[in-house]
DNA sequence: CTGTTAGCGCATTCAG
DNA sequence: CTGAATGCGCTAACAG
């Protein structure tokens, strides 16, 4: 008795899981003839089709990825690290990277690197490992960056831009947005505007800096170091040392808030002590998210089009894949000023 | 000249991707031997293993997944589908599955069905492609699951059960959540509450009405067909059907919104018609997002461990993927009535 | 139009 | 302790 034979009769031994090999034989052709006959390619006579697939359909025939992948040159898999899902920017973006994706055939593989640069490059090497077509990163430093580039990874950078060469990126153009933030704020009489912020060491950071500085000098008005307040990111007492520096700042009547985990703050220590808004501090946020619109008043906010934004990534990342000749291109959107109540003449 | 040689002094034509006969060659040993030097099982000598392990990094050397699965039994890949990941919900349990998981080194494909049942199977049957160890979801509707169980593959329900059998679940015991919320509200002394939600097809809706309606009843008041808004899933005028139905609603003081989304619904045409909360009209909400902590007043909210439900699935499916044979588990987590300002005594 | 052959990269027998 | 041989499941040449 071959081993064929095992388990014939034998009480629900179900097949681990049916292979190619096991559709032909139901179906009584050759592996390769089953093969053309589920991929549509070359020729197969109508009628072994039809008997194909049905044997196919019986089975519960799913198509192996990895020995597609390990046969041919595509994985179907595209990687997308970002730096914290709960943080909405985030999880907006990876909406639109997967929207684009998946409506391409491709599978999305998500890792979070919680702003950790190590944990990035495991993500990187995971992502090198399975072979990903490509790979959609928004880095904290150069090293994930470099690695899939190296090894000939499409990369495709959003929202940030560590400097690698070799990769396409795609941003919100920071020092337009909060220019325009700002030159609002300058428009309604203010004179004293405090920036708060939480990184600088990346072009994101950079040139939201650049824009509110731009602004001030266009309007003649001082940039005084004592307005600028950088949190920093690694978590400790943000709200106590927004405290503090707002205590320091006397005479400012308007505060830019560079992103939305600084607005959120921002906003509950203004509303802590009891300074309204907009009558004693006016507020402006980098970045629209849904609550802003909720509040009372709703905080004026530079709108990024941030699922826009990864679902164009996923586009220029297509390309890529399809044509990895192709010289490299930044694109880089607008943001758009929201005015709502939060912003208003200063008082005196 | 054998091929070997080609490109040898040619400028920069770098090998595609170097694999482990590379390395084994570079370091002058068997491809066996390299293997068990890297993936350190069986016997090598101390000095070779230095020797491989210096030319696989020297060759920028990454094993190849799609190899390793098809030879081995695992994958190291888990789905996770979840319905709509802007919605902070999904994005907040996908970031608790995506902990968990990552730290015990399992990558993470990502799916969303964006609420439909067809992108959901989809989903499924890439996730049985590609040999997910395991996958935990979000379903729309029983036909996901019940491909993946018919596959032998283990799934985790998370949020909600199909009723499928042959798989695990982690929920929020909504029943309790909605009741809690709802005997707030007539402690406070309200009589005409009502509800307003936008499924009661699956579990969890279900559970939200009978919590609701079991408050009632438990105080001894009647529970009005004319009380409960279903608006449905399909995105429609749902602002304007639920205007409506405020409108008819006379002698309501108090509404009980099923969920984050009609949340939001709620607080804005509130807002909009300058019904005072809490004064005319008390608001609490089943799920409790960033959000209702910062509006003024802020709403009084059921919160729910979601990142530590995203979480505990993930834990419960890799026990699962270590241990097929283990019984089938339900996991119910409590969630919690947090009372802000939005519920008061009714005014009359 | 169809079947035979070969090999993707790896880990695992089994002999030495 | 090491190497040669084998096969995971699939598809692409190549002959028939």
């Amino acid at each position: 008795m071959g081993k064929e034979e095992a388990g014939v009769g034998a009480p629900r031994t179900r097949r681990a899981r049916a292979t190619l090999r096991d559709v032909a034989e139901a179906a009584g052709t050759s592996r390769s003839t089953a093969s053309r006959a589920l991929g549509g390619h070359g020729y197969v006579a109508e009628h072994i089709k039809k008997r194909v697939r049905e044997a196919a359909d019986r089975l519960g025939y799913v198509p192996d990825a990895s020995a597609r992948t390990l046969k041919g040159s595509s994985s179907g898999l595209v990687g997308l690290l970002v730096s914290d899902l709960r943080n909405q920017f985030y999880a907006e973006l990876a909406a639109g990277v997967e929207h684009t994706l998946s409506a391409a055939g491709y599978q999305v593989v998500l890792a979070d690197d919680h702003g950790d640069e190590h944990m990035a490059q495991n993500g990187a090497r995971a992502f090198l490992a399975m072979r990903a077509d490509g790979v959609l990163l928004a880095p904290v430093g150069r090293a994930a960056t470099e690695l899939l580039v190296e090894h000939e990874t499409p990369v495709v950078e959003v929202d940030r831009r560590s400097g690698v060469r070799g990769c396409d990126a795609v941003a919100i153009d920071s020092e337009h947005g909060a220019r325009a933030a700002v030159e609002h704020l300058i428009a309604l009489g203010h004179r004293e505007i405090a920036v708060v912020i939480d990184e600088t060491k990346w072009e994101t950071g950079k040139g939201r800096v650049r824009g509110y500085r731009a602004a001030l000098r266009a309007a003649g008005l001082p940039a005084s170091r004592r307005h600028v307040l950088d949190l920093g990111l690694t978590p400790s007492d943000h709200q106590e040392e927004l405290a503090r520096f707002l205590d320091r700042a006397t005479g400012v009547t308007a505060v830019f808030a560079a992103n939305n985990v600084v607005a959120e703050l921002v906003w509950q220590e203004l509303k802590r002590r009891g300074s309204g808004v907009p009558e004693r501090c006016s507020v402006v946020s980098f970045d629209d998210l849904g609550w802003m619109r909720m509040v009372e008043p709703g905080i004026t906010a530079v709108r990024q089009p941030v699922f826009e934004m990864g679902s164009r990534g996923a586009e220029l990342l297509l390309e890529r894949v399809g044509n990895g000749g192709r010289r490299r291109s930044t694109e880089v959107l607008r943001p758009e000023l929201v005015v709502r109540g939060s912003t208003a003449a200063p008082k005196h």
